[in-house]
DNA sequence: AATGAATGAGCCTTCATTCAT
DNA sequence: CATGAATGAAGGCTCATTCAT
């Protein structure tokens, strides 16, 4: 199948490799399987793509733009939730486009607990939505206290541990989980979103 | 390179190997950069372990049984702390234990994340610290609920995803997060421990 | 990347390989190097040449061409050196003629030292530079003797071994020699002449 | 044919890649080539070696190491050829040793002429054979001039490009010239040691 | 218990070359 | 003339694994 878009020649190659790498880890998936699978060439994979390396970085970037979209867009309008059922419909929004967002998310996670990585695009994707959440917050509270670094460290720390984390961690293994403790799908789903809200988004009222 | 008692060799190997594991991941390191670091013999390696996974099969069966050993011994006691100082002076030894097992914790985590693993270590060892929860809370309430599936299942994702994983999490990535957000460790660590509280932890008052 | 005319592009093409193929020989370039350094297409290179090989062939073949309408041109003249400062100086000419044209003749010594190659520029070259000189040397001598094919030969081996490498290699060498033996580059040259003046040179007088 | 003896397997890879790089060239000649004529698996000769120039370093290494035991040795000796027939005769010796090592002196050539190599091998060679030649002189001048670093400099270039050079070059070059020319290769060996005999051996006289 | 040598498959990458546009 | 996309072979090198000693 020769001459054909080469745009599109490139969306094929992330989109596959987004697929491997979620599936069997950077490492252990080759140019090989991956050319295979997209239905290219080995050797053209290498015209669009500098290494191995700039694909996963590719990829990991394209999640990076489309959250800073996604929380630029939300900065200018004033839809900071206020009542908790407002809050739970909008993590509820927001665990299910972590899930359509599945296979990338996985990737991300796998790189960073390399040692060696210098990509930390788990951090840089955490620190757009902390970024987000801070402004919210400061919105509503109006105080100097948000300036604070110790309280920004905080706040930080409780976000990625205890929100930021669980929720990835939810995405992710949710099909592992569900076959190892024999549940279904969906109950996970609502379980997890209950325990969600009388965790993280409890501790919020606190805060506020 | 004399003749040394094999049981040295193997723990040396082991040890080497959950440094590297967890450092470049299970196929980013290589038996050769193992067998180097451990200053044996690359073919020794095959005298003590089947194949390469059997190396980290061992290494993750290990902090199962380590688990095991711990769970059990807990059961015979009637320690279950019942006010709050009590409940996060044990957690803050179970996070001090995590992080002291934090290598092997890593290499355990790195490889669930993959699909085709056959064997769900992160589970298991989940699984283990559940059950002995569940325990603790029965041993209290008396009441039939805890042997309602629902209730175990609802009770399993609420620990896992809430509990869990935001510890392992902690313990995994504090060094870079640490490095990431330029902030101190011991610091970190305190935020933590009172986010956890604050979530999880607050939330098993009303489960009681 | 306008239209221009495809003259210019061919001789960039050549210049920019020249240069390459002196530095890192000819399997040690490639055509992707090669365009990139000339700022055209790799495509577009295989517009101007049948292959890899008829670029180097191209390169070697203008000298070749250049040494022969310089040596016709002096065929027609009649200034061949009496005196030995005469002489001394067409060596001179001639060894900065060699400088000036050091990539090229770089490239050609490479490939003449691989068994497989069939295209002998350096002998070709050789050869053109040795008619001349016999010439040169019959229309003084007028002996049948120039015509003994055991002359020829044995004259051949003397020019080429004793003269023309030489002055191939001192041309080819002269910078890392000089930065070897730590010596600049104009005494060394000065050497070189002398050197070549008191051995080659001194030669010829008997020979005559 | 599994086993071997390890030293005789990294002799026989020594050997075939001395053959292949002088027909070939180093970049022109691959692992697989090597590893294929030396009937051993690709893989065993990155056992042996570090890499593909590992392999050619230590073959010029070892020609290196020849040169230097052929050259201390002799300065044990008092045996500098006094008269010209003597002096004929050990550089006759010294050619045909040159042509025993043809092949190894070829790669050494091809080496030098590239830019970006750091291995000096020509220069190291010659350095050795030169620095002897000076000492059979010292002995017989003894005067202060051969320590004038200007007189050193000269002797170099002088011997170097119009007295190891044309050796080298005729060893290297003898076949493909005899082919090319139409010549019997004794006789271009005869022609050649009077040539040589005549250019830089009678210049030595004046030296001395 | 330990070693060094050997294997073959597979790795990432680059190559010279082609061709539709 | 000129380009970007595509190909298939080959490049150097590393891998997990085996086995005679």
């Amino acid at each position: 199948m020769p001459k054909k878009d080469g745009y599109k020649t490139r969306e094929k190659i992330l989109q596959v490799a987004e697929d491997l790498f979620s599936e069997f880890g950077f490492d252990g998936t080759s140019i090989a399987k991956i050319s295979k699978a997209a239905g290219v060439n080995k050797g053209l994979i290498y015209y669009h793509f500098k290494d191995k390396k700039d694909i996963v970085v590719s990829i990991l970037q394209s999640i990076i733009g489309e959250i800073d979209r996604k929380t630029d867009f939300s900065k200018t309008e004033d839809d900071q939730p206020d009542n908790p059922d407002m809050l739970q419909d909008k993590i509820r929004m927001e665990v299910e486009y972590c899930m359509r967002r599945k296979r990338i998310i996985t990737v991300m996670l796998m790189e960073s607990l390399k040692k060696d990585e210098k990509a930390d695009f788990l951090f840089q994707c955490a620190d757009l939505v902390m970024k987000q959440e801070m402004d919210g917050i400061r919105k509503k509270m109006s105080t100097g206290q948000t300036t604070d670094p110790e309280w920004t460290s905080r706040f930080r720390v409780h976000e990625f541990f205890t929100g930021f984390m669980p929720i990835i961690s939810f995405v992710v293994l949710q099909d592992k989980w569900c076959k190892y403790f024999d549940c279904e799908r969906d109950k996970a789903l609502d379980y997890f979103l209950d325990s969600f809200q009388r965790t993280h988004l409890s501790s919020h009222h606190g805060t506020d």
